[in-house]
DNA sequence: TGACTTTGAGTGCATGATGAAATCAAATAG
DNA sequence: CTATTTGATTTCATCATGCACTCAAAGTCA
């Protein structure tokens, strides 16, 4: 019930007697309970030019809660506050204080979004937050977090979760970035897709049918630790930053970002590099491909945008190997991929504690996109 | 209702009313109706040393419909007929007519079915085929069979259809090993598996909580594919018979079969054959393992029984790569573990079709084991 | 052996959800 | 201003459900 109002929000009565085939007598009692229990709301009337009566347009009543997206990353944090229906209240970019322990920075966090919230804190119904790192099913707690390794500390969670006194979930800031895109951004319509993230490490996501599929232990799309290298170096360290300023200084070429890879015309030594850099994504991308069959496979981190001009090729490369690629895209959200995919992941959090089917939680627009524009519109200073 | 039926066969009406929470009184009335509707049977009464009336046992009525799953292998075919409670009633093995046609190659497996059901061809109710090749969604077509060419061409489905006259499905044969280990082999109550399976080509097949990940294109589990080798070979021909042999042949090393890699002092030839064997096959154990967390790994085709002894070292380097391996274990069925499959996913069908839940299909047992001795039992000769 | 206890299965009745059809409400077309 | 169209609500019959009770069939114990 609940749940044909998400996919196509705002609707009628009629439309949703429609399209989910129960009687509009039904509906109608339904819809009186919910406005009745204050989850639904009746909008303004739709100025259709039609004869007749005019439908009464319902959606969900968004003012009634908040929820908290954070993606901490190693090097910066993002936050976006928004209503029950995506629309952005208010968001902040700081430098992550990595520098804290794990409570202290758990405590930062939330005085931040206590800031942030200002009256509406009461209203908070979820929050969730993206990390570097593994999460396991168990606890949940985490690992492989060398970026930021305070964030394994259980006390982290614990904290945050007294704090906050609410709901908080722990997810793969790769995941995150993921529902990001899926929802808002380059991913939109593409129920299974995947991405690749270059940053200080290869970080990846997959989703099928519009649920992540994270494993108990969170390796799933780990696909930076496959021992493909020559002597068994790993993928990650051949495509992302560091690895090839390491891989440049040992091959004697000068190299100040990572960027100079991308260079149009190449000297021989770079042009070298370049290979071994495209051998390797292409494998990394090949291996996504087969493990999931994404419609849409998005590339995000510093290096994407480096690697526009040759998406087709790369495209071509995959469908050489496997008879079939993805549509390959940038991330179109950028920095703030993850921490509208942490909305998108409490948002779902708040939709389930309403009733809403398990099977509709996946589905595509969980409402108003979030335009980045607005992000930035209610963008407040780091410090007040 | 059913479903919970399913998940404990056989059972009581007291159980099924304690199992599914509804009141006892719904549970018999619709037990009623079932078994009016010939779906399901009262059995034997339990023999139990408590106290009271004795419960009636409730089991699907198996008598009512056969299925038939089939395994069409590039060189062997095998065949099993099983009642609605997945008993086997018959079975066949029999050299794949390569030689033959789509449309004659249809007619002959129909043929041979219909030998095997005998008296109950009249009660089929479904059939799955299992084929080398990639099935995608459309239609279904099938593409990727290098080695049994004729089983993409469509005529081979339409045929079947019309002379089957129920329902057919085509499977990847991969996926229908992995689903045969599950239910009845190696990864039983493992509803998160895999299974990579080494016979003239490469296949793998993904299974997450009980259900076969099959994209649309059918190209989910292609790591053959994946270009890791040196000058871009396919991980594929680093790992199977073929590819082996042609490379023993160019080191100048003599061997007979694929085995003789896996000797126990192998001379330094051969010797670093196997590392580069080993290499590729951590690279494929490793690339699985990211793309879906397996809990069980099963290990199939002529080639797995070798690397029994190295099960724990491949475990480890996994471990050492992405710090999580599954459990890696052989396929039990062995040979018949495709059929097996296919029984599976006709029996699926059916039980789709008597309208049990959706998530209720994929659970655990669909009944009574398929144990192998008694598929041999009821093996018929290949030719009458 | 026969009354009692225990457990399973079926039945009467009240309740509540549902949908078809009728009714009320609000708009436009002519 | 009336007819028509469309949306929302109400009426009423139907049906599935659960509670409480009864019937059935077994063992227990005096």
């Amino acid at each position: 019930m609940l749940s044909q109002l998400l996919r196509s929000r705002p609707t009628t009565r009629t439309r949703l007697a429609a399209d989910t085939g129960i009687s509009s007598a039904t509906v109608s009692r339904a819809v009186e309970h919910l406005i009745g229990s204050g989850v639904i709301r009746e909008g303004g009337e739709i100025v259709a030019g039609t004869r007749g009566r005019r439908a009464v347009t319902l959606d969900l009543d968004g003012s009634r809660g908040v929820v908290v997206g954070i993606d901490l990353g190693a090097s910066n944090t993002r936050m976006i506050v928004a209503d029950l229906v995506a629309t952005p209240l208010a968001s902040v970019e700081l430098p992550t204080p990595s520098e804290l322990g794990a409570v202290e920075l758990a405590e930062a966090l939330v005085h931040t979004a206590r800031r942030l919230c200002g009256d509406r804190w009461d209203l908070l119904q979820s929050v969730c937050v993206g990390l570097p790192g593994a999460v396991r099913a168990n606890g949940p707690s985490v690992t492989n977090a060398n970026n930021l390794a305070q964030v394994e500390d259980p006390r982290l969670l614990e904290t945050l979760r007294a704090r906050f006194a609410t709901h908080v979930q722990l997810v793969n800031d790769a995941d995150l970035a993921l529902l990001g895109e899926q929802r808002f951004g380059a991913a939109t319509g593409a129920p299974t897709a995947a991405i690749l993230t270059f940053g200080t490490g290869l970080g990846a996501g997959i989703a099928r049918d519009g649920v992540l599929v994270q494993g108990r232990h969170g390796i799933v799309g780990e696909f930076g630790q496959l021992p493909v290298g020559p002597l068994g170096t790993r993928l990650e360290h051949m495509v992302t930053g560091p690895g090839i300023l390491r891989r440049a200084a040992e091959s004697g070429v000068t190299m100040t970002s990572p960027a100079d890879l991308f260079v149009t015309e190449p000297e021989a030594a770079l042009a070298a590099m370049r290979n071994q850099f495209d051998t390797a994504l292409v494998i990394a991308l090949t291996a996504i491909t087969v493990a999931c069959e994404p419609d849409v496979l998005v590339l995000g981190g510093g290096l994407a945008p480096s690697l526009e001009p040759d998406l087709e090729r790369y495209r071509d490369a995959i469908e050489l190997h496997v008879h079939y690629a993805p549509r390959l895209a940038l991330a179109e959200l950028g920095a703030h991929s993850g921490a509208a995919g942490a909305v998108v992941v409490a948002l779902t959090d708040c939709y389930r504690r309403l009733g809403v089917a398990d099977d509709a939680l996946g589905d595509a627009p969980v409402g108003a996109l979030l335009d980045l524009d607005r992000v930035k519109a209610v963008a407040v200073p780091d410090r007040p």
